[in-house]
DNA sequence: ATGCAGAATACTGTATGCAATCATCGTTCG
DNA sequence: CGAACGATGATTGCATACAGTATTCTGCAT
């Protein structure tokens, strides 16, 4: 590998983390997880001392959530867990569908065969979980391989703007929603042809039927669990 | 009019405006007409001074100014005015070309009649500017027509994603880059047709096309730029 | 003259305190 | 008995103060 230099390239760290990111993870973390639920009021100074900070941190890590998505800010009210409503993740459905259709022609133009075989690696991590029925790993590996698409698409917007609207898709449906299995990744897999082709359009298609396929997919496990009264 | 109630639904406003907010207006204010240069080091005490508060709502600002792109705030150093580079804005463009796009669709899909008669409202308010050469006045319609637009979409992400690129490609461009002129709205009455006959797919194609000849226009002008050294 | 080391400075990150506002509950009047 | 009113507690909004870190300047050695 002569590409390794004597200094291994690692990311700028050891700056030290601010507290209000760490804030950030944390309280996202807590919003997925269901331990802080939709609609719930959050008082700043409980999360402070749950989180043993200040509530200073606490405020500026607020702010990003709102702007994010996660949570309602009510001047002089405070801040509510978001309620994602039907249409709402409707909505978030068809423009991560759009915004990854576009990805995928992007990866197709600038794609390299490495960044190709790396994305083999993914699809096989994606297997080996579907194999093993590990539905966490099977969400973790979808991300990991849609992410690494956007990535590759070399569009700095797209890559800001998928995840918030990802996180918030995958926030919603993983209490209702099961993966959709080895259809879905047999399409990854002729997605992943067609970018190594270098074929942006066809990329740019399989990917639109795969995300219009997972949207059909969730909505009508909503149909299903709006239906019975749930 | 019968949909009339007692009590004219303004909105819940009249809530004390918190300091935080008109801080983030009055910084993207100062960011969009330059007061404020790219790469520029926002020193909060400064800006503290300067809008006469204290740091605190300075800080809640930035932290909002940086998810919307405004700025880049990086740990233990400060706040710096956010640097497109070229490549960015082509991505910005072909973004909102992609939104606006499927908002097109979404407002054939939903628009009334009463929707459509404010669409032509506007577009004669931009014919009136054009007229009047007020370049300022133009950019300012035509923000106003695809915005709406998008509200009639009746999409939340659209309506919460769109303005987010909108301004920032408008922020970048409009240095440089001169109004488009009678084309433009020419194609914004043919869409405005589509989207009052409730042709979603007509609707969207000429949008497709419509943000397609702008994003052109606008990389012409930039190529025109860059090539001669400036 | 130049490169480096160390201290001084300036700024950010965090914590705490106080005033203003909102929600809740008990009381009183119609 | 119901509804409007007022007091009280809780919570947010803002300001100030302190600690940690990066940058810059100065002086010295090479």
């Amino acid at each position: 590998m002569p590409d390794t230099p004597t200094v291994t390239a690692r990311g700028p760290i050891n700056r030290p983390t601010p507290l209000r990111q760490a804030v950030y993870e944390a309280l996202t973390e807590l919003i997925i997880n269901g331990s802080l639920k939709p609609g719930q009021h959050l008082v700043e100074a409980e999360l402070a001392e749950s989180l043993g900070v200040s509530r200073q941190p606490i405020r500026e890590a607020l702010q990003r959530l709102q702007t994010a998505g996660w949570v309602d800010l009510r001047p002089s009210q405070g801040a509510f867990v978001h309620s994602p409503t039907t249409a709402e993740c409707a909505q978030l459905l068809s423009v991560r569908g759009l915004l990854e259709t576009h990805s995928a022609r992007g990866a197709a133009q600038h794609a390299t065969p490495r960044d190709i075989a790396r994305l083999w690696e993914l699809q096989q991590t994606g297997l080996t979980a579907l194999e093993a029925a590990d539905a966490r790993a099977i969400v973790e590996a979808n991300a990991a391989l849609h992410g690494h698409i956007t990535l590759l698409s070399r569009n700095a917007v797209l890559a800001e703007l998928i995840p918030q609207v990802d996180r918030r898709v995958r926030w919603y449906y993983m209490p209702i929603a099961r993966p959709r299995g080895k259809d879905a990744w047999n399409e990854h897999a002729r997605i992943i042809e067609a970018i190594g082709e270098g074929s942006p359009g066809r990329a740019e298609e399989l990917m639109r039927r795969h995300t219009r396929n997972t949207t059909e997919f969730y909505c009508r496990q909503i149909a299903a669990v709006v239906g019975r009264g749930d």
